[in-house]
DNA sequence: ACATTTACCTATTGACATGGTAGGTAAATA
DNA sequence: TATTTACCTACCATGTCAATAGGTAAATGT
């Protein structure tokens, strides 16, 4: 049933306001958790994912926080919800995880999973942080 | 991540083999799990929540088993889906159910998910059972 | 009548994901 | 040097998924 959980969400909500920011200057992880009203903790463990695949920057210290590397119309939303979700596939079959079914060679509804799943990739290539601002 | 599992799935190839069936007679649900390759008594809950929405009809005893009760262009997959997945949303935020998120007023990511949620939808109901035969 | 076949019903299970919480360490600055 | 920040590891409660297990009820063929 949910395709698109929490910290997938919560991750473009942090780029978009990382996004309006333009002091330059990092913002602390304890504001933004305040303005969207996130646990601050859970919010580290998506921050992780998003220093680790280079999508942000993160200083630590006094006058440290996160900031983005790249302009928002440089980030699609597929992008970073790929790697917060770990995958966008509607479904097991389909995507290069897509648990090897022997069935897919003649499955009827195969096609139809892998029509579906360029669509929303395709969609959330063509959307960028920009779009959110 | 993942959005449509094997219930629903299993679904459309169960209805699927069941409009190939001209005989006109039901077709016993063991015979259905050893084509598709699927658990008899997995397959047995699943067949419930299709009967309950009279996507089916089941007869027992002898001679029994299911037959659809539609012609199977008047079957579309988003409504076989969002029986058996309960919902097509790919987020908690839009739909009915929608949880009634108090941000979503002014949330800047909410838009893009109702666009995704109409694109999905819109999709799976342009499909029928026919055009998986 | 009766054995057989079928749908249908309830309960249980192991594995995994979700959405966090808790507590600490390292780094940088005012 | 105290303070602020990122970063790291571990744990936990809840729910869903994908089955399995073991029955009851209904209908039929012989």
């Amino acid at each position: 049933m949910m395709m698109i959980s929490t910290k997938g969400r919560y991750a473009l909500r942090v780029m978009t306001q990382l996004a309006k920011n333009e002091d330059g200057r990092p913002v602390p992880l304890k504001d933004i958790a305040a303005d969207q009203e996130i646990s601050l903790k859970y919010l580290e463990s998506i921050m992780s994912m998003l220093v680790k695949h280079d999508l942000v920057e993160g200083a630590s210290g006094k006058g440290g926080g996160y900031r983005l590397n790249r302009t928002p119309e440089q980030y699609s939303l597929g992008e970073i919800l790929r790697v917060t979700e770990g995958s966008l596939e509607p479904v097991k079959c389909t995507g290069s995880t897509g648990e090897k079914c022997a069935r897919s060679l003649y499955c009827n509804t195969f096609p139809i999973w892998n029509e579906l799943s360029e669509m929303i990739n395709g969609f959330l290539d063509s959307k960028t942080i920009a779009d959110l601002m």
